[in-house]
DNA sequence: TCTAAATTAATAGTATTACTATTATATTTG
DNA sequence: CAAATATAATAGTAATACTATTAATTTAGA
């Protein structure tokens, strides 16, 4: 089994990057440190200046596998819905009850990121602050439309789109499955901000976690 | 009625601006001039130097009431969600069925906006779209805590809280008055973006408004 | 109404950002 | 081992996000 999963790789739309960051060991460390060190600053204080000083390496040697840092964003969100979406088919495949698969999925979209072992360079519990924080500049931007023709955003629509099915699949009278997925997705993100800096707009804390916040709003609406 | 509402001012923390832009001709231009320039450009692209250029006055002069263009849009995005509170309390005061009230509060918050005739130099229309597409990078900064602790941000949790409470009176023994809350009012602006750009992943359209698919989730949630 | 104070406009300048281009030096591959 | 490719170093540009200074204009008070 380990031996299987050792060959995983997840898939990135080509039009992403100039050179695949996953060819060669520069590619690989400007993702390693790229992460660190968009955690570190925020996205809105990072340059790829710094993160050439960072990895010993040139500026204009970061351009040639990115255009620019906002497809470098664009990238990393995409890599971790992709790695998002692994779990959730992987976790799910032999379930048969429709609700316990639904609440699994959920559990795994909403939870508190842990390291995984598999992708030795990356860093996923900075990676998950990285989405938390910064995500939605990735598409809140004048170019959302082309991008979004181009297929930047396909890993995390067709996440979403799986999402949308669980819900159905336990209830397929409910009538706004897409908006519930959606719901889930953009608001565990922002129920895991809002208990780091504004705790009086959620009820979210270290007791309580937006899982249980969004399996019971999600148990409620669909059995009836 | 009219005379009264004539008086009407929105608030907001003087921490904010460095000169308020309500006491003068030039401040209001730039208030009414930033909002039409940061919808056209998005505010990524929007500058200082291009809206001087706008309304025909220099650069170093808008500096002088805000110190950046991230405080304009604090300040903006303050101004909305002041305006919203108001149209909310207004509209729920003489209400006594706690529900009705709710529903009312949910239908304000999420509706599509129209123009206010009250405050002639701002286009709300315009500033619903800012909101929609950029309050997150508002507080989605390195610098979310200390801003947060000036005050920046007080209109909009208040007006959480309200929603918070107008939940709890629905039925306080309901878990995550303040999630749903949040949920609501952020899911909102989200459905609204959706709708506009993936619309695969929204049930919102022309046919079916956010509104409709949060009063029947929160009903759904509130009333078992 | 005149003067002083305050405001605004114009100009110039700086550090940083977000790149591009060129060339030299390694490294890999066939 | 040569050729191809990748990387590093250097230099340069246009735009951004400011600050400082001074001049012109407006406003407010005696």
């Amino acid at each position: 089994m380990n031996e299987l999963l050792k060959n995983i790789k997840i898939t990135i739309n080509e039009g992403i990057y100039l050179k695949d960051p996953e060819s060669s060991n520069l590619g690989k460390r400007i993702i390693q440190d790229g992460i660190i060190l968009i955690d570190e600053l925020g996205f809105d204080n990072f340059t790829f200046k710094k993160l050439g000083e960072r990895i010993g390496s040139n500026e204009s040697s970061i351009y040639r596998y990115f255009e620019n840092k906002h497809k470098l964003l664009v990238y990393l969100t995409s890599w971790y819905w992709g790695w998002k979406e692994y779990q959730l088919v992987f976790a799910t495949i032999n379930m048969k009850d429709t609700s316990e698969k639904l609440n699994k999925a959920i559990e795994i979209l909403t939870r508190e990121v842990e390291q995984d072992q598999l992708f030795s360079h990356i860093n996923e519990v900075a990676l998950n602050k990285i989405v938390v924080n910064e995500y939605s500049k990735s598409y809140l931007t004048k170019e959302v439309d082309d991008e979004n023709k181009e297929g930047y955003f396909v890993i995390y629509k067709r996440l979403s789109g799986r999402l949308k099915e669980l819900i159905s699949d336990v209830n397929s009278d409910y009538q706004y499955p897409a908006s519930l997925a959606s719901t889930i997705l953009s608001g565990s993100l922002h129920q895991h901000f809002l208990k780091d800096h504004f705790k009086s707009l959620t009820d979210c804390s270290a007791s309580t976690t937006p899982t249980q916040y969004f399996i019971h709003l999600t148990t409620k609406l669909l059995n009836s």
